[in-house]
DNA sequence: TTGAAACCTGAACCATGTTTCAAGTTACAG
DNA sequence: CTGTAACTTGAAACATGGTTCAGGTTTCAA
């Protein structure tokens, strides 16, 4: 943290084997990053699950927070590139597309959670990709309003600050339901959770003609 | 964390030097979590900040992490009780008290920043009262939502899944408009987030007769 | 008033885990 | 083939900061 060149990482690298061995480092830290959380993870530990030996570390990464760091972009990149494709498939009604990037979003997430508790933990090891992460995330969601404005399928007033409603209320129902669920009844949970989510945003939660 | 008895913090202070001391502790704490994280924080630095020698602070909290866990209680506590009163000021259409609820959050958030960054830097530290406290809030969400629902001033069937998407909606708003607001134009800014949740709770996000 | 319990003090101890390094091995361009 | 750059290795150096402790001071009930 002190030493400039510490926090950023050295020269990518030059040969096949560098790169698979630098690959095998991203995928042994995402394993115990999401498990350890980044202060009790280990570099010893890293290497380890790496089949690589400790000096080795410092070839690709410049220390401890120079890994997390790239850690984060890659996974913010992999969730982004996951969700374009699964949005992608088919055109939907601007309303179901929002429910069934929830739908993606709430699938990754239980599969992943170590994922998306990493990048949460950014938000104190990594603030810049933290806040780059939720920015990009609430343009894209941001466009995808726009869009459906557009072509009268959505509310023409919409702006930032809806964007960022609607990714919140993901995250939390993505937290409480994908992340928090208990196995049990995963998936009603999360089916629950989407059908909320797309209520609310369909008619909101005033009073309807049959209350 | 790894001997059991750490993680406990001793007896509660007997006299009243020692309420006192133990306060100024937490105080110092508030600020020196809030300001640099928990693992950047020193004890050393909050024994400084409060005046009081280095041992003292064994006198009071078990480590490191206990003194962190007491304090995210404390402030859950604080933040419950600062919006209740604010709530309790005056009857209103359920909209508008969800509305007033996330003005108080917003507000209070761009005063006391410090106290977001540690109840959510919970999630990493201490697990148990991050989950409580935004299982708590999210009750206290689905009790209003079911008052509004008696009363004929919301839908009928409103459940847990709908108060955590309203949860997740003010949590992110205050993110992105209280936390990361750069001052200038902070007011207008928590105005038209307020404004935003407002209008997706009362009609949704679909078109209008005006579209 | 008095003595025991509560509280205070800060230097020293110590565990932990990051980072360095010097000596080898492997890859690959010329 | 061959030399050089890229890569690998793991033991040792090192920094940091949490925790302990032994000896003092203050509080307060009896």
């Amino acid at each position: 943290m002190a030493r400039p060149d510490l926090d950023i990482s050295p020269a990518p690298p030059a040969t096949e084997r560098g790169r698979r061995t630098r690959r095998k480092l991203l995928d042994a830290a995402t394993a115990e990053f999401g498990e350890r959380g980044f202060h009790e993870a280990s570099i010893a530990s890293i290497t380890r699950r790496a089949g690589v030996a400790l000096g080795s570390f410092y070839t690709y990464f410049g220390s401890k927070e120079a890994i997390f760091r790239d850690l984060v972009r890659d996974l913010s990149d992999g969730v982004r590139r996951a969700a374009a494709e699964r949005l992608a498939e088919r055109e939907l009604h601007s309303l179901d597309t929002e429910r069934a990037a929830l739908a993606a979003f709430l699938a990754f997430a239980r599969d992943h959670s170590e994922i998306y508790r990493i990048i949460d933990e950014a938000e104190f090891v990594d603030p810049e990709s933290y806040r780059a992460h939720y920015e990009k995330t609430a343009e894209r969601i941001l466009r995808r309003l726009r869009a459906g404005a557009a072509s009268g399928q959505l509310r023409g007033d919409l702006e930032e600050a809806h964007a960022w409603a609607i990714m919140g209320m993901n995250v939390f129902l993505g937290l409480r339901y994908a992340v928090w669920s208990d196995g049990e009844n995963a998936a009603q949970d999360t089916e629950r959770a989407a059908q909320a989510a797309h209520s609310i945003l369909a008619e909101g939660i005033g009073p309807r003609a049959s209350d």
